[in-house]
DNA sequence: AGCGAGTCTGAGAACAATCTGAGGAATCGC
DNA sequence: GCGATTCCTCAGATTGTTCTCAGACTCGCT
């Protein structure tokens, strides 16, 4: 709760079936302090009136449960963009697909969350899919210009990276150039 | 629509709504074709599915109308920005072509990617492609200019370079200049 | 034709770069 | 504090690139 009151929160899901207190009231209150983030609810009350209820209350979109996590995804970029909030742009090469702001990859019909460093190592890659990209350059966009960063370290993300892109019997996209850096391309070439 | 297969476009704005031609076949097809420039949907449809399906087709942004022309401003500055990846230019000569960012080259229709060391020795030879090239600029090249490298191993290189630009038949674009060193150039001369 | 320096070839050794598995430190949300 | 996640490190296995060697081949010369 403390959270949302935050200074860089863009978009808020509130689950309004919250043991304790009261979704409701919750949007309530954070409509009288902040006015610029967008709140999406969450629920499995799908009445009329409840969707009502909860847009009157100033909810920007309503989701009802079950839902699928594309959805809400898309929900979530698009009540971002209207509330003029900059939405990085999704990457693709082939089936894969890279959306920064959700820290999600999609490859084929499956999908994977990643982590910080991960996603950053991949918008690097794919920014410049074809390229081999130095190590030094992937050090750079994923820990910074002054980083010290151990090869072995390096070793470890391409792996999970590796892990998270490419299932047994998919093509592999993520590939090495000795002596130089990683490269996204396709398996041909 | 041919000026978008130009060279030197960074960012397109694509309308969905396009009159006859369905505006996402048209990114379809842009997507085959070129890889690196960035595309914004511009559309008037907002359903999350619409969204979903267009970023799964490789667009970078989607903006719905109505919206203000700042925010469209913003965006394609935002796209552009990350597109915009420098990319070294290609080495090219009759029929061959290096991409020293890719670490590849193409001959007529095939491709082949080079190792490190045979990337610095093309480009070192075909920088200066027509000229002869001492064996001494191309160790420096390849190696540093305080490198002890044996002739056997220049031979090797050579050798290797050789073998992935021309293959039976066709026409020997890497000569020797017996006590001197190599040159890129025609058949004839 | 015969010679010698220079160049090429095949095979394989040496080496450094990379990968792997396992686990420890740090961080974050509860 | 505690569990879960993320980040980082180490040692050993593995892999491609790089390098070497011996012998065969060219070319220009006499």
């Amino acid at each position: 709760m403390k959270l949302a009151f935050g200074t860089d929160i863009d978009v808020i899901l509130l689950d309004v079936m919250l043991p304790r207190l009261d979704g409701l009231s919750v949007l309530r209150k954070l409509r009288e302090g902040r006015r610029n983030t967008a709140v999406i609810i969450v629920s499995a009350r799908d009445t009329g009136a409840d969707i009502v209820q909860g847009l009157d209350l100033g909810a920007d979109d309503y989701l009802t449960k079950p839902f699928e996590l594309d959805i809400l995804l898309a929900r979530v970029r698009a009540v971002a963009r209207r509330s003029h909030v900059p939405q990085p742009a999704d990457l693709t090469f082939r089936d894969l697909k890279l959306s920064p702001g959700t820290y999600q990859i999609q490859r084929g019909d499956r999908t994977a969350s990643l982590s910080r460093t991960e996603c950053a190592l991949l918008q690097a890659l794919l920014r410049r899919a074809g390229m081999v990209v130095p190590r030094e350059v992937l050090i750079e966009e994923g820990w910074g210009s002054e980083a010290d960063v151990s090869d072995a370290n390096l070793y470890f993300f391409v792996r999970s990276l590796r892990s998270k892109i490419t299932q047994p019997g998919e093509a592999e996209l993520l590939h090495t150039v000795r002596g130089v850096g990683y490269s996204i391309r396709g398996e041909d070439c």
